[in-house]
DNA sequence: CTTTTTATATTACGTGTGCAATGTTAAAAA
DNA sequence: TTTTTAACATTGCACACGTAATATAAAAAG
């Protein structure tokens, strides 16, 4: 037997240098060639461990999910059930430490996910997956009083995550007009309107 | 002097057929051969009105916010100040008759907003024109009384403009989720909650 | 050492792109 | 009627793309 390599490894890591690519040149910037330089491999690298450049996308934006619920189990282990939980939940949302390189890749991801199917699949299985985890959170939130009596659980929600994206991807593209502090103090001003 | 063309209409017409290629195929698809074709014009015709691809990109960004410009106003002057107003207001950033191809165009203008820094100072002209209106409206709302005393202005128009972008993208994404009166239902608990 | 199998590299090919150059048509002006 | 000029069409080119085919390297197994 050859060489051994961690096959998950590697196509996780050709998956991050794709990831910087579309920051800096957006998913049409991102060919295999400029991936592959990237990543300091040749395309033949990656013509190696995934089929063609649909696949190697598609795996990409599954990763980007996986972490981020990942980042969402870990607010949720690091703060109580509530407002505070709640506040955690929307920064993994809308990071504090947001890129316009991140934005980008979250962009076009979506614009793709809007007109290839195979790329919409995707993405309902990670916002059905991320609304869950919301809507569990919020149930916990209202017991404790931290969400207007009387209000509907699934409609708090879906306003906090429509809040969310709509902030991360405004605050992406206007850094200027939304930095960091701005976008807390505006996360801060929605809990309380709860 | 040879036949006369309204050079702003052909122009326009462009863009509009651009549109419908974006929403179809997203903006990678967007190639002249091909919105030449949807157009039912020649590639020598988009060449003689626009200087090249990225050109006309720019005028059919420029010309879906004008249009969304031209729809505020509509929806300022046929709804009293006040929730209503701001109920309509959203309702041009959730369209009653939202369709994916919309969102794909939004979300792939917004994805190369995020990369191309032309594009971006496109965006942001019209970020500010949007942004201006609705504060505006926020001001007057809160004097009528539809927003709760003492809240910020620039967070509740933040949050509103935040809102309505997030969920037009979910819904556009997701439109089996989000059908209209579920959309018109989640704006509502919004309003109510400021 | 030889064989086998995987990892990586290289090259070539067909396709489609944006764009430039050039040709054709037709209508308005002279 | 002739000329002029904008509108539109066609063709070709250089380039970059995704991908297939193929070659080389390397390491475990016999």
């Amino acid at each position: 037997m050859p060489k051994l390599v961690d096959h998950d490894l590697r196509r996780e890591e050709v998956a991050e240098a794709a990831w910087r690519v579309i920051g800096r040149d957006g998913i049409e910037g991102a060919t295999l060639r400029e991936i592959a330089r990237e990543a300091g491999f040749t395309t033949g690298v990656i013509q190696h461990y995934f089929r063609d450049r649909d696949e190697l996308l598609a795996f990409a934006a599954r990763l980007i999910s996986q972490q981020g619920s990942a980042r969402l189990a870990e607010a949720i282990a690091d703060h109580p059930a509530g407002r505070e939980r709640l506040r955690a939940l929307l920064g993994v949302l809308v990071p504090s430490s947001l890129r316009a390189a991140r934005v980008a890749v979250l962009l076009g991801f979506w614009a793709r996910a809007a007109t290839d199917p195979r790329h919409n699949a995707i993405y309902l299985k990670q916002y059905a997956r991320l609304r869950a985890v919301f809507r569990e959170q919020v149930v916990l939130a209202a017991a404790v009083g931290a969400v207007a009596p009387g209000s509907d659980v699934d409609d708090v929600t879906d306003r906090l995550i429509a809040f969310g994206d709509g902030l991360c991807m405004r605050a992406g593209l206007d850094p200027e007009r939304y930095p960091e502090p701005r976008r807390r103090q505006l996360i801060d001003s929605l809990l309380a309107a709860l």
